[in-house]
DNA sequence: GCTTGCGATGACAGCGCTACCATTAGTCAT
DNA sequence: ATGACTAATGGTAGCGCTGTCATCGCAAGC
């Protein structure tokens, strides 16, 4: 008797053995089945059940150069707005044979390209990476890295390869831009992080200002810290330090313009009628919170999810006939900047 | 010259003729540098630069039928609470040689066998898993899995293996007891989703108004849905439409604190004079909200991290001389709780 | 009837690594 | 000096699968 090192795990011999026909016969059922007549498919799927065979992922991979796995670099696990693409990614994933390997870059390009390279030596089936800001040498491990590359949340004009994001200057100017046509004429800017989405966003929100000869860049109130509610209230407590005749705020997320509610009712301040507020994102919290805000919502499920219908689409050979995505955004107008004015 | 089909990556083999030895050698200079003299370790290292040499996980798991994945099993992506865990996981997980292969069971015990199944043929370092309410299947598939195993967020007396969380039912009991110490005696419920945690600390919330001769069922709101802010807002208004006179909520997540928060000032009702609110798990926003919202601190960050240590400590060899840690949890007692007679 | 082509199946040789055992040289107690 | 042991290194044989080429019928075409 062989000794196993697997721990009894059937291998695709004893499949073999069990329906009667060569191993390289079950690997092709399994991989093929429209390559194997009917009444062998037949027999090795009732061996496969019959012995409860699962095929080794290594081997596979051994053998063949290639994995099943989707390797994902997202730079926030608690950002809410990245748990929405994980989900999206994740229940379209659920049903495939591919898995995904999930990296946090933690927004730092240094370890976004130490990932790439985790990655790629895993030789991934996809990749799929949260923006358009990759190191040079993150740029030039995916031009080389052999395997369908989605950049998802952003847009540009250079692919590496594929791509599903929206502008997020359109975004940031079309919120600014509500902000002026609803009466508001000193209008800040709360920013937390400033990574290039961020920075893309401000310079929406610059570019709307500049058009309506309302910029000042002393309402621009940024932080490298991380977003959150509770930097919401202390960076608009700082800028109505400095400005206290600032009358609206663009968030640039949605964190921050709950935060800086809540610092409103703390000031006694009236939203909207002395002070708007906007988001970015439009987390479900946006809509219950009172008086509601309005934010910009994107479509991140759906970005998720799209990422992973290119890269099925591409790995079963159908190369999509759009590679570079634009899913839009779209602006939601609540109580928040309805000054009754 | 010989056709390689790994797109011209080192080998073992490159490494071995370039230092002028075995490739076991390399071998065993790369996993334990110890049983290797220090002038051979040498020349490997500069090999290994020098080809840039990465091993194949793959063929590394084939050959030794282990791996360096350690797999983990959350119920959900979305949930602010898992991301906390997660981050914990991952920040502990960057500098070893181990990788993370994540999991989402959606809260179904199903799912969730399924995904140990799955995880389980890739034979894993180790499993983490949120929860101790598996299946009975899955529980038999942990209890065999030949890995170390940890449960975490919750306490049991029946680890499969290891184990670190706190107590659930302690922590809603703790909070309501509060809420009749604060002097409030028309105490309801708000829960969402009802997975068996939630249960626990309806239970804590139940044994602590049954001890104060409080308890009236009535005042038990609870969904299947899934919580969010919103869901705080809707489910008090059903409680207050059946209930008015409901003087204190406790809420089992914070999302629905918030919620709730947010519907008292649309209803005008005072914080905390005519409503007391606490949630639980701390997360960030309930300092930053207005009021502050009193709430369960809980050690989320630090249960990933305790986890990873466990699971390493184990693979090393040094099993932790605790193998059921009870990290706790701390009562945030805030404006919102505080009436003032 | 014989070639040609094609679909279905199999034999065999690795993929890159490690388990296992063998070998060698050196150390120590007797 | 001998054997017994240890530390350092190597040789060999797989791990479980798939790429590649060979083989075998069998139908179609001349």
């Amino acid at each position: 008797m062989r000794k196993r090192r697997n721990g009894g795990r059937p291998t695709i011999a004893d499949v073999a053995a069990r329906a009667g026909v060569s191993s390289i016969t079950v690997s092709r059922a399994l991989r093929d089945p429209a390559r194997v007549s009917e009444e062998l498919r037949r027999q090795i799927d009732e061996a496969v059940r019959a012995l409860d065979y699962v095929p080794d992922q290594h081997a596979r991979a051994l053998a063949s150069a290639r994995t099943n796995i989707i390797g994902v670099i997202i730079p926030s696990l608690t950002n809410n707005v990245f748990a929405d693409v994980l989900r999206g990614i994740y229940d379209n994933v659920a049903e495939s044979p591919f898995q995904v390997q999930l990296g946090n870059s933690r927004y730092s390009p240094i370890e976004e390209e130490r990932l790439l390279g985790t990655f790629l030596s895993q030789r991934p089936a996809a990749l799929i990476v949260a923006g358009i800001d990759q190191t040079e040498r993150g740029r030039a491990l995916l031009n080389a890295a052999g395997c369908p590359v989605v950049q998802i949340m952003d847009l540009s004009d250079e692919p590496v390869d594929m791509m599903v994001g929206f502008s997020h200057k359109a975004g940031g100017h079309l919120v600014t831009s509500h902000l002026v046509a609803a009466g508001y004429r000193r209008i800040g800017f709360l920013g937390a992080r400033m990574d290039p989405r961020t920075q893309r966003r401000l310079e929406g929100y610059r570019a709307a200002l500049v058009e309506a000869d309302l910029y000042d860049p002393r309402r621009i109130t940024t932080t490298p810290a991380s977003s959150s509610v509770s930097l919401g209230r202390d960076l608009l407590r700082d800028l109505l330090a400095r400005m206290p005749d600032t009358d609206a705020i663009f968030c640039n997320n949605d964190d921050l313009a709950v935060g800086a509610l809540f610092e409103c009712q703390r000031a006694a301040l009236a939203v909207p009628a002395d002070m708007g507020i906007a988001g970015f994102n439009d987390l479900e919290m946006m809509e219950a919170a009172y008086p509601p805000l309005t934010s910009v919502r994107t479509p991140r499920y759906e970005i998720g999810r799209r990422a992973i219908e290119m890269v099925r689409a591409s790995l079963a050979g159908q190369r999509p006939a759009q590679t570079r995505i634009d899913v839009g955004f779209e602006l939601k107008v609540r109580a928040s900047t309805m000054r009754g004015d």
